[in-house]
DNA sequence: TTGAAAGCGCTAACAA
DNA sequence: TTGTTAGCGCTTTCAA
């Protein structure tokens, strides 16, 4: 299986197959010499170095990723292990990631938890087995796998929601905030009866949303709901709140999938965002605009959280004796018609 | 960095930093009896491999993983390497990789190619480096780098798209045919003069669709554009193509982002869709419903052309020798409102 | 069934 | 500036 099997070359020569040593042997210089030249070091001839090079582009040479790891005693990775891959705040945070390692050299692995604390700790396993560089993840609860990354020392930050019971670096957005302002913003356009659909207890970012939306209305009775972070289970929290005898007039809903479903809740009992029931929801989409009415939402800065993450990540790397830091950015109201009558 | 920093153990005990002798020394054994312990070997001693095991548990003994893998010359991943992140149907597929993959103890990495030839080959370059088990792409146009991978024996497969010039496994949708159907659907609710709305020449979903409307509808003079597979370039397309002297009534379009720009454009000329111009886009979304009218789409089977890409590359893996194949899911025409006068 | 030892390919300390 | 060499941690012959 790792033979030419495809092409068949004189005299044994098979290109990506090649070591070093091959390298070395064919541009007539020591192993050293070819490691030297291909890293850049400095102390290289450029008459050998241009041979070197020359040489390693004939044999096709790849360097042997895991003999440079074992030797380095770690890999120029980070690890990024987030919560959804089909949620796209998360996607968004992932390109912000890419596109700063990738400047210093770095590789990107996506992992997705699915929200799941076992699938984070096996890929907190894996990050640490392979000596990845860093870690940068969205915590689904209390982590023991974290534990074993600040036990080995190696550098991790936090995105989304902080780690519990322990000091990081993590990147978060004012949420509390800015559902206190939805709500505020709900109550500013003549709503009285406004209701929340919120993530998990114990989820960070759900439990701040809430605690937000509670700063701005005191009377919250029976208008409260909590359900996974997906449609089918907000669809089912709007059905039961928008049908109980005193029902609410608008909804402040915790993210971008569950928005769908309480519109979906909303179509079903006939029931027009806006004009019937104020809309409001956390991260915007670029479908958000083409609904009708348009939706109303939340804008997170999702890309610079991945971009202030990776950039807190890489001076860690460097020095992991730096004092945890919380950076706290701000989320953007976008007003649209499904929060006006 | 990489000292314990954090915790202070008695002598010199460091979780996660031990190593295959300091688990040998601990259970009283020599590093071979470890390896194959926690392999799961048949010839070891019952009593002594849950020595060895008590051992590592008490060492927080994590294997290195570069070494390993060095040494077995070949790492347990698959490298999957998609040409958008950001679009669901990519992250769909990832999901059923990842599903397939992890059942047999294979972790997947996801790299964003971002439709960008030079970053595939430099993912690709990675992924032969790490000597990873397996790649499955979507070739962003003809891939240098894939031959690479046929030279060096590393098993991979294409999804989505075929590879240029170059037999491999391959699992695909029927998109042509899915196309004429569409298309013929518009032509049965009455539209007259139907557009096609697709992606870049060259790359070859958006080739095939152009293709499938091409076999349904005869004359197409002036009724089709082309733009990158993103909302904005479909949007300038969707206008120019609207705002001529002869406009279409009725449009196709080749992906979901792409479904945004069109739709956006539609609102700004104050056209609406079914009844002023139908409309039906590739890829299905949750949103999808949620729009007024609801939109016509044509839904791909995302998840299973990642289980089955997994099941080929494994299969593969195991037997680089075996016959390439095609194997061509079917797509859905789902109809809503968009489609309907 | 177990242990001793070689060696995967690379980098870096040391020597020249 | 270049070469020699040790050794990263693991798996796997080979020998006992």
């Amino acid at each position: 299986m790792t033979d030419c099997w495809e092409i068949h070359y004189p005299s044994g020569y098979c290109p990506g197959m090649s070591t070093i040593s091959d390298v070395a042997a064919r541009a007539g210089v020591s192993t050293a010499t070819v490691s030297r030249a291909l890293n850049g070091k400095a102390n290289v001839d450029p008459e050998l170095a241009a041979r070197v090079r020359q040489a390693a582009t004939e044999l096709g040479y790849q360097p042997n990723g895991p003999a440079r790891n074992l030797r380095r005693q770690e890999a120029a990775v980070v690890a990024l292990i987030i919560s959804d891959v089909e949620n796209p705040f998360f996607t968004a945070i992932a390109r912000g990631v890419e596109d700063v390692a990738h400047e210093v050299g770095y590789s990107v692995v996506l992992c997705n938890s699915d929200e799941n604390a076992d699938k984070e700790n096996r890929y907190i396993d894996i990050a640490i087995q392979e000596r990845v560089a860093g870690v940068i993840l969205s915590p689904s609860g209390p982590a023991a796998g974290v534990a074993k990354l600040a036990a080995r020392g190696t550098a991790y930050v936090a995105v989304d929601r902080p780690l519990p019971d322990r000091d990081s670096d993590v990147v978060l957005v004012d949420t509390r905030l800015a559902a206190a302002q939805a709500t505020a913003h709900l109550v500013a356009q003549g709503y009285e009866r406004i209701g929340c659909i919120t993530g998990p207890a114990g989820v960070r970012t759900a439990d701040d949303r809430l605690a937000g939306y509670r700063d701005t209305v005191k009377t919250t009775k029976n208008l409260v709901r909590r359900s996974e972070y997906k449609a089918a289970g907000a669809h089912r929290a709007a059905a039961s709140l928008l049908s109980q005898p005193n029902p609410p007039d608008a909804l402040l809903v915790a993210n971008n999938a569950m928005a769908v479903g309480v519109l979906r809740a909303l179509q079903e009992l006939n029931l027009r965002p806006g004009r019937d029931v104020g809309v409001v929801a956390f991260d915007d989409a670029p479908w958000a605009e083409l609904l009708d009415p348009p939706l109303t939402v939340v804008a997170q800065p999702a890309y610079e959280i991945g971009t202030e993450a990776a950039r807190l990540l890489l001076a860690r790397i460097a020095d992991n004796t730096r004092p945890p830091t919380v950076t706290t950015l701000g989320a953007r109201l976008i007003e649209r018609a499904s929060s006006h009558r």
